[in-house]
RNA sequence: GCGCGUGUAGCUCAGCUGGUAGUAGCGCCAGAUUGUGGUUCUGGAUGUCGAGGGUUCGAAUCCCUCCACGCGCCCCA
C-alpha cells in the first residue's frame, strides 16, 4: 500500500477543524491591522532562495526540494516565502502604489531535513510583510501583529525575544571580534563550537551545552558593535513596544539563519513543543530586494509562524471536536416527513447550523447515531409532530426535550449559535 | 545527514530466556416487543505480529536491510 511520504502527513477531522480556527483567526487578526493576503507560486527559480536566503545557509545548502524543469531552468519548491514576496513585490512594481505594503500568508513550505515532532518536510507557515519603510515604528507593528495572530488563537503564556543583528556596516565588524575572541577561548569548548568558530561564529552563540555558557556569556556581544544608526533604531523599537505593552526579552545571541536580516529580529517560543520551541521568527530585511538585483529599495519587516507548531501549541485546550461539533441531527420519520426534513435542514443551514439529516429512520437508531456524532441537539420530526406543527428538539447533553414551534426552533439554534461563533 | 529508541487488531497495549497471537481495555457491528442516545446485558467481526531477507525442525520473539514514527544532534517554523 502507499503511503504519505517521509515527512507529509494528512490533517484529518477533527483535528483539521483547529486548522482552520487558527488561520480563520489569522485572517481577522491581519484584517483589523489592514493586512492583506498574497498569493505566491509554491515553486519559484532556484535563484530566487539562492540569492535572496543565502547560499550559505542551510536552507539553501541541503534542504532545497530542487529540480531541473524540461528547458533546464532550476525550479524549487518554496522553503519559505519571503523571498518570494519581496519578488513579487518588485515584479509588480508595487512600491509605486501608493501607501506601505502590508501582506500577509498562510501556505506549505518546504525543506528536506530530519522529520521529528514540530518538524516536517512539508510544512505550513503563517506569515506578514511590510514593505516600504524602514521606520522602527513598523518593526513594533509587526511584532504585535504576531503576537496578537498568537493569542487569537489561543496560544498561552508566549515569551518574545529581542534582538538586533545590525547592518551590513557593524555587523561584520561584529563577527571579525567574535571570531578573534573564539581563537583564544575556543580550545574549552563542545567540539561542534570548535568547528563552528571558524564556520560560523554567529552560530556559537546558539550553543545549549551548559558547561559552554559561561564562556558564551563572557564573549562579545552584538548590541556592544552597533553602529549609531542601528542602536537608536533598536532603542526606538524598545520604546514603541513598551508603549503597546508588550513584554520582551533582549537575546543578545539571538541569531537567526536567514542571511539577510538586518537591524531587528525576533523570536517567540514557547513551552511544551520538544525541542523545536520556536513558534515564530522572524526580522529585519533592508537589504534583501537588493540582494535579489532590484534597483528598487524595498526595505521590510516580516515574520513565520510555524502553523503546525501553533496548532500543536494550542490542541491541549483547543479541541477539534469541539470546534467541528454537529449542531443539529435531523430524525425524520417517514416519507412526508423525510421531505419536510429536507427542506427544515436547508433553512436551519442558512440560518448558520450545522445539520445532518438522518439516513436511519428507526428513532432508537437515529438516537444512537447523533450520540455518536456529538451532535447538540436531536431534532424530531414524525406524523406526530407534523400533525401538532411542532418541533422535538432534544439537547443531547441534558437530555431534556421541548416541542417548539418553528420560530422557537429558529430562536433555540440561533441562541446557541452566537456562543458558538465567539469561539 | 548522524546517534539512540520504538513498530502486535481502528486505538492503547500484553505476549517471560524462539514453539506457531490475547476471554485484555476502549472502539466497531448485531441483538435485549417496532417514536428516543449516553450507563447495563448478550453475541460477533477484525490482525499477511511495519516490509523484505536470513538463522532454525520451528520466529511476533534472534540477525541483516529497508520503511515509518519518537527523542536528541545539526538547523529551523
Amino acid at each position: 500500500m502507499i503511503k504519505a511520504i517521509r515527512g507529509t502527513r494528512d490533517i484529518l477531522p477533527p483535528a483539521s477543524a483547529l486548522w482552520n480556527h487558527v488561520e480563520s483567526a489569522t485572517r481577522e487578526v491581519c484584517r483589523g491591522f489592514n493586512y492583506h493576503e498574497i498569493r505566491t507560486p509554491i515553486f519559484e527559480e532556484t535563484a530566487l532562495f539562492a540569492r535572496g536566503v543565502g547560499e550559505d545557509t542551510d536552507i539553501v545548502s541541503k534542504e532545497m526540494y530542487t529540480w531541473e524543469d524540461r528547458d533546464g531552468t532550476s525550479i524549487t519548491l518554496r522553503p519559505e516565502n519571503t523571498a518570494s514576496v519581496i519578488r513579487a513585490y518588485i515584479e509588480h512594481r508595487l512600491d509605486q502604489i501608493p501607501g506601505l505594503k502590508r501582506l500577509y500568508y498562510i501556505g506549505p513550505m518546504f525543506r528536506r531535513e530530519r522529520p521529528q515532532k514540530g518538524r516536517y518536510r512539508q510544512f505550513s507557515q503563517i506569515g506578514a510583510e511590510c514593505i516600504g519603510s524602514e521606520s522602527p515604528l513598523i518593526d513594533a507593528e509587526v511584532i504585535e501583529l504576531s503576537l496578537e495572530i498568537l493569542s487569537r488563537c489561543g496560544v498561552q503564556n508566549p515569551h518574545l525575544l529581542l534582538n538586533s543583528v545590525g547592518c551590513k556596516e557593524c555587523r561584520p565588524k561584529f563577527v571579525q571580534a567574535l571570531r578573534e575572541r573564539l581563537q583564544d577561548v575556543k580550545g574549552q569548548m563542545c567540539q561542534d563550537c570548535q568547528r563552528r568558530a571558524d564556520t560560523n561564529p554567529l552560530r556559537v552563540l546558539d550553543c545549549k551545552v551548559p558547561e559552554d555558557q559561561n564562556i558564551i556569556d563572557s564573549l562579545p556581544s552584538i548590541l556592544e558593535y552597533l553602529c549609531e544608526p542601528c542602536a537608536k533604531h533598536f532603542e526606538t523599537v524598545k520604546g514603541h513596544l513598551e508603549a503597546r505593552g508588550i513584554d520582551y526579552e533582549i537575546r543578545s545571541r539571538l541569531v537567526r539563519g536567514l542571511d539577510y536580516y538586518t537591524r531587528t529580529t525576533f523570536e517567540v517560543t514557547h513551552g511544551a513543543l520538544g525541542a523545536q520551541n520556536s513558534i515564530l521568527g522572524g526580522g529585519r530585511y533592508d537589504g534583501l530586494a537588493e540582494s535579489l538585483g532590484s534597483r528598487v529599495a524595498a526595505p521590510g519587516i516580516g515574520f513565520s509562524i510555524g502553523e503546525d507548531r501553533l496548532v500543536m501549541a494550542i490542541e491541549e485546550h483547543v479541541k477539534g471536536e469541539e470546534l467541528a461539533r454537529l449542531d443539529v441531527f435531523l430524525i425524520a420519520m417517514g416519507d412526508p416527513a423525510l421531505k419536510h426534513a429536507a427542506v427544515l435542514a436547508q433553512e436551519l443551514r442558512r440560518g448558520g447550523a450545522s445539520v445532518e439529516l438522518s439516513a436511519d429512520q428507526k428513532v432508537k437508531r437515529a438516537m444512537e447515531t447523533a450520540n455518536k456524532l456529538g451532535a447538540r441537539y436531536a431534532l424530531i420530526l414524525g406524523d406526530n409532530e407534523i400533525a401538532a406543527g411542532v418541533y422535538a428538539l432534544k439537547n443531547m447533553a441534558t437530555a431534556t426535550q421541548e416541542s417548539l414551534t418553528r420560530e422557537q426552533l429558529s430562536a433555540a439554534l440561533s441562541r446557541r449559535q452566537d456562543v458558538v461563533h465567539h469561539d
